[in-house]
DNA sequence: GCTGAAAAGTAAGGCCC
DNA sequence: GGGCCTTACTTTTCAGC
């Protein structure tokens, strides 16, 4: 949790990982130009320090079967934090919710839900957002094509 | 690319991968039950297929200094498909980019931006959305917090 | 033909400098 | 922070079902 100083090697480290975590210790090592050793240190160091999170495969859902993507705007009746927190929860409990934002505009959350078919989605919304006495209204928009997905942040060397 | 056959252990190893891709091949084959060379190759060809797209680390953007993330919401003038393909490129382009999503609804394209600072979005909108012939309007929203962010795609086992 | 078993190659991770 | 060595995992080859 504690501040930790992040330097121009470990910020090389983060890229490189963050586009191919699949990379030997060696082939970082060489990279970044130090020894691996040295390398490996940094890197659980990164790991230790939550700046690295976790390591995962991408999956293309495209070639899953069938699956859509909607994109739903949450707009709220007020801003009880209690009722927020427990709609957060419901949210978190949630599979076909891939992320969710609480932002500042137009509406409240947005969303990114995938699910299997309509009817999943049916399902979904009835359970959570028409039970929710904090949602006002929502708006759904259908993903048509997901034209970008990185998942890497941009990090300044 | 050719469609390749998913059964109940390959959706099982997906599922682990999504979760955790630095779990040892041992550990794999150990959990979906299989030996360590059978699950290496379902693995591969899970790879191959383009199942699996990629391996990457997933960072706290929290703990790398100041960021700022946005969701903006464009909507188009009309709908000429050389102008999208022009519009989607200079998305890809711009790495301040995390998720394009081309939408059905009140909306046409929703971006999920990650900036350092207001004035790198200021000099990216102008880049991009106000440059766009395409572009009518454009909706910002300011994540004040990113309630969940799940890379993992739901499937059923 | 696909799966499991054994062996060889290679990288990770601890220890000392 | 870098070099060496042990340990353990990956990965290929081969035999069996």
């Amino acid at each position: 949790m504690s501040d930790v100083e992040i330097d121009k090697i470990d910020r090389k480290i983060i890229n490189l990982l963050q586009q191919n975590s699949q990379i030997t210790n060696l082939e970082l090592a060489d990279a970044v130009a130090v020894s691996p050793p040295t390398c490996l240190r940094r890197v659980r160091r990164l790991r230790e320090a939550g700046i690295i999170v976790k390591d995962v495969s991408i999956v293309d859902p495209g070639k899953l079967g069938t699956h859509i993507e909607l994109i739903v705007s949450v707009e709220l009746k007020g801003d009880d934090r209690v009722l927020m927190d427990a709609f957060e929860k419901t949210m978190h409990a949630h599979d076909c919710v891939m992320q969710c934002y609480l932002v500042t505009g137009i509406t409240d959350y947005v969303l990114v839900v995938c699910v299997k078919n309509m009817a999943e989605f049916e399902r979904f919304s009835r359970a959570t957002l028409y039970a929710s006495p904090l949602v006002k209204r929502f708006i759904t928009l259908t993903v048509i094509n997901r034209v970008k997905y990185q998942t890497r942040v941009p990090i300044e060397i």
